[in-house]
DNA sequence: ACCGCCGGGTGCC
DNA sequence: ACCGCCGGGTGCC
């Protein structure tokens, strides 16, 4: 063993002798950050973890690197299974990802063993302090399912370390022996507070985004570009925006303590600044103007703090030449058709001639704007030579001699490194007699703002930059969407803004992504609760982008659970809970715990970087946005007799089997089965010709391919029945629905990662029984069966109901319009017969169409025009949230959502900024049927607690079964 | 590291 | 002298 090391050490040395240390430097550094980043990247979630047991070990080798420990503070613990001398070697890093030392090899031997096998999650945090500069004390804590716990115990015994209980408490505030060390000590104590109910957590976790708007910075004047007067809201908005932008200062947690700035969260230190969150979340409610906003952000705050100049138009610019060429994106066409403003044209570059290009609002006047350009690049050069380098983590050495309250410091007078301490120390000094508070510098050659959205709100977006951006303005709009789009790094780095979708950001990543290359000046995520699932690609795609600047924008910032939120601040780089240990060590745990400090520490986060408005907030005692009057009501419609005989026949045949399931305890495993029939009551409820005949079951002996079709049948019966299914992998809406053979439905990526960490045996999620890869049904691409039309249109209750409030309704104000909604695309189709055999005029909007369609009706329907249709038939579930149907002031919601938000974003798709009339909200619900009970279930989940606590799946099964139950009167 | 360990120098008291 | 002891060199993994 001595040789071996002996080895090792000359090894050492004959490296360092031919001079190549600088070389390996450098190369430890990359596979550190890999390593750092590969084990963030699969940071398993903390969910369910509980503490094993603390050990106490020995970081070494501190001498050899950079990264320092205030005593208290967290260090993370990555493997090195690569590293040449030990292949069991554990590095410890702090906070920052810089690397402070490794653990004692004979302890690192047993935790590679636990960490490799990932049986626990090895945490650690340095308590006290050390007296020598080559090793120092650290408490591990071994963290896993509780499963696994026998056997970390063991693992570990075997090579004589001892798992004891929690020491933490103790030893974390008591050691006072250090005598260099002044830290604060202010660790969370752990069984001090009480912990909070789940009840106090979720109305806590509610008000997160709850009053966060007061006294935020004043008022600002939009820039001259901006051709829409703002809202005093909106000018609130602006004023916070840039300043979040412009405005140096510490992120939140961070304070200056002499040369150092000090988290207190996570006790690290450092001499350089933190560098602080460009952006946030502007988190409005929908229909506060988002979109205007940020349109008067990046106009009012465009280059270097300045806002974009409004020139003078003259035509034909020399340098850009207006070309009609139709462009082959979708999305434009509505855009272009109906202004004249908008001028599609070829930029300079030759090569870029044929690409189709769009540009909104770019009246230019040619010397001005070659003016302009000049500026830019002048600005650009001189920044290039005048912006500092990057410092890398190498340089980051701080010597902490004469600070009182380093635990930890790396260096002595006897190594390599010798020489770029003192020069770091000098620099050191240099700085610290300037008080202010200096700023990390941007990019200045970073000049685009790339603007990412759903694909139903990019037309949206080209409108409202249309609509709000002066004529007299040159804005360079290129929409980034379409198989023709231009891939140009050059090209696109020179435009203004660059607008594309989550799809084509996640479908260009990883596949030389022009978007990930370019260093933007800022990237917009709009509907930002899109990348709330880190594991989705599209979350993965945002996070990679490199920009100076970062906004989310989100009218629902988080839906269920703290764990939404952190893609959120990784995204924006909120430092340190850009990695997921911090995050998970530092605020998810402790808040799913119940401890108060912990959702303190969240709330604190959360309101540094967001502003939230909603409408019925107030702006110095005045409303925000003065909205007119919403009247909700419910109409109950009786079912003729008839109706009602078909019902109670249905009703029985389902209330029989899902009876049965109860008893048998198989209802997760009937799932579907159980949606379906549960749909099959509520078109019922709407139209006795919506219930879809099902071929009966085909027993035990069915043949492969009927049972395919069966569950084919099944997943579509399941995904048109609007219930918003959930995938229980991702709990998020089912995207690429596959369905088992248990006939469960989950996302196709999701259950596929099931099955390969699952290795041989993969099981469903939900039920346990075994799933096969090769036997995932997909449904495959079909249009609705045409089955409605060929039989004789007879009319409904339901229908009755409606028709009978839009007659009257036209009776009363022939300009009123309506929004008829219904989750049941056929019954929208159903209503049309009556519909036109009255004569009213109608455009229909649902999923099944283009986005150039639903442009176009869109547009009809807003039009004030005397041959503008005054009902639109919508489709619960689509175009989702922003859409603009202001022009409508009645809504009929014609059956109930199984989640009663998503009704109320479809009323606000009228109710909102822009609205000018009433708005009066009907909603029929059949008497003494499943919709009934639905409405009490809607009820319930909204004052369910644990649903907005990320209940464990087990009680979201169990509610999921009482709501069944309840749906089906069944009392067992 | 005010340690442990290595290996060379050395060797009664 | 195939030991002990001394003191210098040295030091993560």
């Amino acid at each position: 063993m001595f040789r071996r090391w002996g080895w090792g050490y000359s090894w050492d040395r004959d490296f360092e002798d031919i001079d190549l240390f600088s070389d390996r430097y450098d190369t430890n550094a990359e596979t550190l950050s890999q390593a750092i980043r590969a084990a963030a990247a699969e940071e398993p979630d903390a969910d369910g973890s509980v503490l094993f047991g603390q050990i106490k070990g020995t970081v070494v080798g501190l001498r050899y690197y950079t990264g320092v420990v205030n005593r208290g503070e967290m260090v993370g613990l990555v493997r090195q299974p690569q590293n040449p001398y030990d292949r069991n070697a554990v590095m410890v890093a702090n906070v920052y990802g810089q690397q402070v030392g490794h653990i004692k090899r004979e302890l690192a031997a047993a935790m590679a063993q636990i960490m490799d096998n990932n049986m626990a999650k090895v945490e650690g945090v340095v308590y006290s302090g050390t007296n020598n500069t080559f090793s120092m004390p650290v408490t591990l804590s071994f963290w896993g399912q509780e499963e696994n716990k026998e056997n970390v115990t063991k693992a570990l015994a075997r090579r004589g370390f001892r798992l004891e209980p929690s020491v933490s408490s103790a030893s974390g505030s008591g050691a006072g022996g250090f005598n260099k060390s002044t830290g604060t000590g202010r660790l969370p104590k752990k069984g001090v507070t009480v912990p909070l109910t789940a009840e106090e957590l979720k109305n806590a976790f509610d008000n997160l985004f709850e009053g966060l708007m007061e006294s935020k910075d004043g008022e600002k004047e939009a820039a001259d570009a901006v051709s829409t007067p703002l809202l005093p809201h909106q000018k609130q908005a602006l004023s916070w925006m840039c300043a979040r932008e412009n405005k140096s200062g510490l992120p939140p947690f961070w304070e200056k303590r002499g040369d150092l700035y000090y988290n207190s969260l996570t006790c690290f230190s450092s001499k350089e600044i933190p560098e602080r969150v460009r952006g946030g979340i502007l988190a409005d409610d929908m229909g506060l103007g988002k979109t205007l906003t940020t349109i008067a952000l990046i106009l009012t705050n465009f280059h270097q703090g300045k806002p974009l100049p409004v020139e003078k138009i003259e035509k034909n610019s020399p340098n850009k030449t207006p070309v009609k060429t139709p462009t082959k994106a979708p999305q434009t066409q509505s855009t272009v058709s109906h202004t004249e403003e908008v001028v599609i044209f070829a930029a300079s570059e030759p090569h870029l001639s044929e690409m189709p290009q769009v540009e909104v609002i770019c009246a230019e006047e040619p010397s001005e704007a070659v003016v302009i350009e000049e500026d830019t690049n002048k600005k650009t050069g001189k920044g290039k030579k005048k912006a500092p380098k990057r410092k890398n983590s190498k340089d980051n050495v701080v010597l902490l001699d004469d600070l009182d309250f380093a635990a930890a410091l790396s260096g002595s007078s006897t190594n390599t490194g010798q020489k770029k301490k003192k020069s770091d120390k000098n620099t050191a000094a240099s700085q610290s007699g300037d008080s202010s508070i200096p700023e990390v510098p941007e990019d200045p050659s970073a000049t685009a703002t790339l603007i990412i959205c759903p694909l139903s709100v990019l037309s949206n977006w080209l409108d409202q930059f249309e609509q709000h951006v002066s004529t007299n303005v040159k804005l360079n709009v290129y929409l980034y969407y379409g198989s023709e789009r231009n891939r140009s790094q050059k090209f696109l780095s020179s435009q203004d803004v660059v607008i594309t979708t989550y799809n084509v950001l996640s479908t260009d990543f990883g596949n030389k992504s022009p978007l990930h290359k370019i260093n933007w000046l800022r990237v917009v995520l709009d509907e930002g609760h899109f990348i709330r699932n880190p594991n989705a690609q599209m979350s993965k795609a945002t996070l990679e982008l490199k920009a100076s600047r970062r906004w989310i924008l989100s009218g629902t910032p988080i839906q269920n659970s703290v764990k939404d939120l952190w893609t959120l601040l990784a995204f924006l780089r909120l430092k340190p809970f850009d990695v997921k240990e911090w995050w998970n060590r530092v605020i998810q745990r402790p808040v799913t715990n119940g401890d108060r400090t912990g959702l303190q520490n969240l709330q604190t986060l959360v309101k540094c970087i967001t502003l939230r408005r909603t409408k019925t907030s107030e702006v110095n005692g005045r409303p925000l946005v003065v909205l007119p009057e919403k009247a909700v009501f419910v109409e109950q419609v009786e079912l003729s007799p008839e109706e009602r005989g078909e019902y109670e026949l249905a009703k029985n045949e389902g209330k029989n089997t899902i009876s049965r399931y109860v008893a048998e305890g198989s209802i997760l495993k009937n799932y579907a089965d159980v949606l379906a029939i549960l749909m099959r009551l509520r078109q019922h409820c709407c139209h006795p010709d919506l219930p879809t005949k099902t071929s009966s079951d085909p027993g035990s002996d069915a043949t492969p391919a009927e049972l395919r079709e069966r569950l084919i049948e099944k997943l579509r019966l399941v995904l048109s029945s609007g219930s918003d299914e959930e995938c229980s992998v991702c709990l998020d809406s089912v995207r690429f629905p596959v369905i088992t053979h248990c006939a469960h439905v989950y996302c196709r990526p999701c259950i596929a990662k099931v099955i390969s960490t699952e290795e041989q045996r993969a099981r469903c999620p939900l039920c346990r029984s075994e799933i096969r890869p090769n036997e995932l049904v997909e449904v495959p691409p079909e249009e609705e069966d045409t089955d409605a039309r060929t039989k004789p249109w007879r009319t409904s209750s339901k229908v009755q109901a409606l028709m009978g409030n839009l007659l009257r309704l036209r009776l009363k104000d022939r300009t009123a319009k309506s929004l008829i909604v219904s989750q049941f695309t056929r019954f929208l189709t159903v209503l049309e017969t009556p519909l036109r055999d009255e004569g009213f005029s109608f455009v229909r909007l649902d999923g099944t169409m283009t986005q150039k369609r639903r442009a176009q009706v869109i547009q009809e329907f807003q039009s004030d025009s005397s041959d503008s249709p005054s009902i639109m038939l919508l489709s619960l579930k689509a175009g989702g949230v922003g859409l603009n149907l202001t022009a409508a002031s009645h809504v009929f919601l014609m059956d109930p959502a199984w989640n009663p938000a998503t009704e109320e974003q479809c009323i606000d798709r009228c109710h909102r900024l822009g609205q000018k009339k009433k708005v009066v909200v009907t909603k029929f619900i059949v008497k003494d049927s499943v919709e009934e009970n639905m409405v009490k279930i809607q009820k319930k989940k909204q004052d369910l607690v644990e649903k907005a606590f990320g209940a464990s799946n087990s009680s979201k099964k169990s509610s999921r079964i009482d709501d069944i139950k309840t749906l089906m009167e069944i009392t067992v």
